[in-house]
DNA sequence: AGATTTCCCCTTGCATAACAAGGGAAAGTA
DNA sequence: TACTTTCCCTTGTTATGCAAGGGGAAATCT
């Protein structure tokens, strides 16, 4: 399991948490597995990192959890996605295509800077 | 002076930097207009924020300093790119493109997770 | 039966780093 | 004189990702 070492992860964390309970609820070892299906191997989250930040949003009122079984029977605690949630789902993914196209406009800048200031 | 509450930031900032010494050397000053301008305003950084990330940067000989007079006849600090600091632009540059791609993998996914392992 | 793996939960402590909020100084401008 | 702009920096706070642990129950393998 070697880490894949992004640091990039801070701050997108959340959004890509709560992404996963968009359709349905999921328990903390399936949103690990979804998240790097999804991203093709690329994102692998730590345990230590999962649990905390699921404990947050729960606490911030973007997710609710309850007790059930898993597909193989095994005792699970199984997130969804509040209405709040769903909203801040919605805020965080224009905050990051946001910033996303602000970092590329910058990385992809091929000019050199030639500030002409129009007056 | 609104900021712009982007928490994105973190992880992102040291290879904005550097990018933003790509043509010449700039003083601290100057590299956050640079930035703030080829970002269309997006991304703001507070001074707090850079002059510890360029004592970091070159403190890992991505950088190199030197005191100089700015354009204004002021004294001022201009950075630049060693050749470590070239190599690891691209580094990061790369890794930037493939951590934001995962991300938008994730964030855009639209079908839901149907998990079918092909065996 | 015993051993191993997989599935699932969690905690503690560490290091990093972005930011707020300060302080300072020199040059121009009104 | 007072104010703004340009430039530099530091300290303290806070957030959070991660490494490194620990635990337990079910399945599978030998």
């Amino acid at each position: 399991m070697e880490s894949s070492k992004l640091e990039f992860l801070r701050g997108t964390l959340d959004v890509l948490i709560l992404k996963s309970l968009v359709w349905e609820p999921l328990h903390g070892y399936a949103i690990t597995g979804l998240i790097r299906r999804q991203s093709d191997e690329a994102l692998l989250l730590e345990e230590g990192t999962l649990y905390p930040a699921l404990w947050r949003l729960e606490s911030k009122g973007l997710l609710a959890s309850e007790w059930g079984l898993s597909e193989n029977n095994r005792k699970a605690k199984f997130y969804r996605l509040t209405s709040k949630g769903k909203r801040q789902l919605q805020l965080e993914t224009a905050a990051w295509e946001a910033y996303s196209a602000a970092v590329s406009k910058v990385l992809c800048a091929a000019c050199p800077p030639k500030q002409q200031e129009a007056s």
